[in-house]
DNA sequence: TGTCAATGATTTGCGCGCAAAATATTTTGG
DNA sequence: CCAAAATATTTTGCGCGCAAATCATTGACA
């Protein structure tokens, strides 16, 4: 129909990323149902784990989300009572977030989750990570670029 | 905190890929809304400026989209009265999807979304391919492998 | 030919993802 | 000190994304 090439589906790279994401998601899905976990709250977990007893704004920073999508991640996540939030002594405007004995037990049975996933899906290593530097890359050039012509 | 080399949220394939396409569609915003589209919303018309008078299952096959979410989607697009959405006449579970001529004047003003995009974020155009092609290998492996272990 | 499985699409329910607006608290500059 | 700007978080509203259930229609086949 329409045969500009610039406008095929088929050479669009957002369409191949979102798709792959998407499909990585779902394969997520079945692992971390076992864990009780969905894959945004997992990815919270993930930076918990790392550290925790930390503001919001620093999980904003370290997960990448956003704090409108945050806050109902963490609230769920302390329904499940895998964290705790609580009001920062110091300054009030802040909230800090720490794991629970729960919270932090669940890394022993999540720590074989990212191998049973590598396995399922059986990317070459080399091949995993050069898709992961390159999607970094991208994540920063869109970041460096939007703040350029913000700030401009 | 948890030092499980694997646990590691920097070391997660999965958290790069999936930040770096919530960037991007971020990225398309502004210039969507321009054409008075989300980014989901435009992946559906390329599909469609490629070929209309099709069924809701092609567009299923053809731009991966969930059964599910193609429906409302297919709705809104209608409602901006891009597309009409008939009964076929043959098999009457089947709808067909048909380009409005709004629909397809469209397609002229979203002519140069794509280079507007690849500009203001300016990843070299060989990464921008090899990003793309290791994207499809993972949509590719995830469906392939998932596929074996239903069928076995 | 009537029943039953298969197919195409819709609905339901829940959890994001995020822009924009609102709220509460702290900092800053006069 | 105090008003105004800045900061941290929450709320609101809309549009996905998708599993599961449902509905309508068609196909298969005994």
């Amino acid at each position: 129909m329409t045969d500009i090439p610039a406008l095929k589906l088929k050479n669009q790279v957002c369409h191949s990323l979102y798709s792959a994401t998407n499909a990585l998601i779902r394969a997520y899905r079945p692992v971390l149902d076992q864990l009780g976990l969905t894959y945004a709250q997992y990815l919270v977990m993930l930076a918990l784990w790392d550290e925790d007893t930390v503001i919001i704004k620093n999980l904003v920073q370290r997960t990448r989300f956003d704090a409108g999508t945050l806050t109902p991640i963490l609230k769920r996540l302390e329904s499940k009572a895998l964290v705790t939030i609580a009001k920062s002594s110091g300054d009030s405007r802040q909230k800090v977030i720490v794991l629970t004995p729960q919270g932090k037990d669940l890394a022993d049975r999540a720590r074989k989750t990212p191998d049973n996933i590598t396995r399922q899906i059986a990317m070459a290593p080399e091949d995993a990570q050069q898709l992961k530097a390159l999607a970094e890359q991208l994540y920063s050039l869109i970041n460096n670029n939007l703040l350029e012509n913000d700030t401009e």
